[in-house]
DNA sequence: TATGAATGAGTCTTCATTCAT
DNA sequence: AATGAATGAAGACTCATTCAT
C-alpha cells in the first residue's frame, strides 16, 4: 500500500484538487451523497477518476473535504465579516440584515444547505462539523453583543434561541411559501421576540 | 409486467403488509435508507425478498408507506391526543408539558427522528409529507388557542414561531449538550418569549 | 450488512454451489489466482456473477473451498485408499506402487499442484491446509507400517524423509525430465534409499 | 513506442537500474508480486514512477533481473564459495556443513525464498531460471565428488537426490516445526541415508 | 534523463429487482 | 400467495503504464 494521498504541490495539480473538490461537492449537494458516483464526479472536474483517488481517500473524503471548504458559505456567511459594527440603538437593523442576509444566503445555496443538513443527521463527521461551525456563530454574536454592552446574563442561551429563530424563519420564508402565511408580519414578529429575550439590555 | 401491486385482502396477507412496513421503516430509520437493503427487510419482516414486491413497488415505497404510517408518532405525537384541554392561566403548563412531551419523544425516537429529518431535506416526497402534517399540527395548535379565546390575530405566524422554539429547544436538549447551556435557564427563557408572544391573549 | 453466507439447501443450489467452485478452482489452478477473475469464474459455471457472493464471502473463499475438496486429489491420493494392505515381503513393490501413484497423479493435475504449491508458499491458510494434509498422510503411512510390524523406532522421521524421497522423485520424472537423468535408475536408487532407511525393519 | 528500453550507460543511470532491481526484488521478495505496485519500488528506490519504464520493460522485467541478479544468493550460495575443498573421510563433515549452509541461508532469505518457489510454480520464465540453477548446482556438486575419486556411477542422479534430501530436510528445520520431529535424529538419518547412497565410493 | 501527475481499463463486490418453482 | 435463488447493472477503488513538463 503506498502512495496514500498525495498533496499536491504543483500550481496545477492544487488546481485540480480544487476542481475535484467543487464538482464533487457540488454535485453531492446537488444529488445527494448515494446519488453521486465518483465516475461522476471525476467527469464533471474534468479529470480521470483514478486521480481523484490520489488527492482523496474515498469518495466521503471529497465531502468533508468541500464541507469545510464550503460548507461555512452555507451556513455562516456572516462568520465572513469579522467587522460587523453596530449600536444598541440599531438592534432592529442588525437584526433585518441579518435575517436578510440568511435569506438571501439560503436562496442560493438553497440545494446545498438542505442535502447537507441531510447529512448532518444522518453522519457523525458532518454533525461535528457543523455543530462546530454552530458553535462558532455563536460564540461570534456573543462577542458583538458583549462590546455593545449587553449584559452576559444567559447570554450564551440568549444567543442560541436567537439564531434558531432567524434560522427557523429563514427557512420557513425559503422554502414552505405556507399560502396562509405573512412572512413579513412573521418577521416582525421575530424580530420583537428577540428583543424581547435582550429587553434588559435594550432599554 | 404483470400482477403490478396488490393491494391485500385477506387478513394475513395485511398483516404481511404491515410487518414489512414496520421492519423497513424501522431499520431505515435506524440505519438510513442507503444502508438497508431490502433483504434485510424481508428478513426483520420475517418473509421472503420476493413477496416485498408484491405489496410495494419498490423499496422507496415501502419508505413512504412507513412514514405514513409511524410519521405521526414521531414527529407530532401531540396530533394524537385530540383531546388536549387546557385553560389560559395554565398556559405555562400547557407549554412546559408540551416541551417534556417533545423531550421525551426525541429520546425515543431519537435515531428515527434525525434519519426522516434527513431525507426531508433531501426528498421531495419525504419533504411534502413532512411539510403536511407539519401543518396539520400547526393548525391543530391553532384551534387549541381559538378555543381559549385567543385572539385571531396573526395566530397562524405565532403559532409557527412557538414551534420553532419548542423544536429548537428540545433538540438541543436532546442532542447537542452543549456545556456551558443550561437547559433550565434556556427552557425558561424560552416560555417566557412565547408568552410574549401572545402578550397580547394572556393579560 | 445481511444474507451472509447462505448455504445452499436445494439440490440445484448445491449443485451450483459445486459448479462454482469446481469452475473456480479449475481456473485457479489453472491460471493462477491473481490471473482469474471473478467475472470468468461466474461465466465458467454457467451463473451469474452476483450468485457467487452468495455461496461465497469473496474469491478467496472459492480458493479455500476448492483446496478442501479437491485438494486432497491433488496432493495425498492415497488417503483416500484407506485400505492399502502389504506385507513386509512386498515392501518394495509398495514402494513401486506408490511412486506410479503419485507420478500418474502429477501428470493429472500438474498444474493444479504447481499452482497450489505455489500459494503454499504464499498464503497462509492455504499453508495450513497443505501441512495439516501432509501430517495426515505421515500419520496414515506410520500405522500402515505399524501395523506390518516396523518398529516405532524414529518411525515419524523416517516416514518424513521417505515422502521426501518420492515426492521429489515424483516432481523430477514429472517435469524436469533433464535430459541426463536416467529415470529408472534414478526410481530404483531411491526405493534402495528408502529400504535402508528401514533396513532394521526389513532383515 | 519510441526510446524502449535502455540500456544505462553512465555509472550514475546504472546505479539506478541498480536501486530499482534491488527494491523491486527485495519488495516482491517479502510481498509477493501481485502484492507489490511499481510505485511502491519506485518510492523504495528512490526514484520516480516514470523512470521505471525507461530502465524495464514492465514490472515483470524487473522481477526477472532481480532473480538473476539475487537468485543465486538465495537458492544456490554454495555456488558462490567455488572453492569447496574436502577429503572422502570428511564426507560426513562436508554434509553437515551443506546442511547448516542451507538452514541458514533458508532462515535468512525466508520470505524471500518461499516467494520465489511460488513463482517458480506458477511462472515459466521464473521457473526456467529456477531449474537452470539447480543444474548448475548439481553439476557443481557432481564435480566435486568426482575430483574425490566418487565412482561417476549414477552419480548425476545420486546427486540429485541427495540435493533433494537436503533441501527437504533443511525446509522442514526452518518452517514445520511439527511438534513430534526430532530434527537432530532426521538430520542424522539423512546423513546416513546419503552415505548409504554413496556407499560403494565411502568403503 | 527525470519527474510525478494523469489515465482508464479492470477488479471485486453489492443489491434492487425478477423469476422459476 | 410465497419462496429464495438468480440476475446483472452499477459502483468504489487500484494500478500498470503513459505523458506533459
Amino acid at each position: 500500500m503506498i502512495g496514500n494521498i498525495r498533496e499536491p504541490k504543483q500550481q496545477r495539480a492544487i488546481m485540480k484538487k480544487e476542481k475535484i473538490i467543487k464538482a464533487g461537492f457540488d454535485l453531492i449537494c446537488e444529488n445527494g451523497y448515494y446519488n453521486t458516483n465518483t465516475a461522476e464526479i471525476a467527469k464533471e472536474a474534468g479529470v480521470s477518476t483514478g486521480i481523484v483517488y490520489q488527492y482523496f481517500k474515498d469518495k466521503y473524503d471529497i465531502l468533508i473535504e468541500g464541507l469545510e471548504k464550503y460548507g461555512n458559505d452555507i451556513f455562516f456567511p456572516m462568520l465572513k465579516t469579522k467587522d460587523v459594527k453596530f449600536d444598541k440603538k440599531d438592534f432592529d437593523k442588525l437584526l433585518k440584515q441579518m435575517i436578510n442576509h440568511y435569506i438571501n444566503n439560503h436562496k442560493v445555496s438553497n440545494v446545498a444547505h438542505e442535502e447537507i443538513m441531510s447529512m448532518v443527521h444522518s453522519d457523525k463527521r458532518v454533525a461535528n462539523y457543523y455543530y462546530k461551525r454552530e458553535l462558532e456563530m455563536t460564540n461570534f454574536l456573543k462577542e458583538i453583543l458583549l462590546n455593545n454592552n449587553f449584559k452576559n446574563d444567559n447570554l450564551y442561551e440568549k444567543v442560541h434561541i436567537m439564531m434558531g429563530l432567524i434560522d427557523n424563519l429563514c427557512h420557513e420564508v425559503t422554502y414552505h411559501k405556507h399560502d396562509n402565511m405573512n412572512y413579513d408580519i412573521m418577521t416582525n414578529l421575530v424580530i420583537e421576540n428577540i428583543k424581547n429575550l435582550f429587553k434588559n439590555d435594550l432599554d
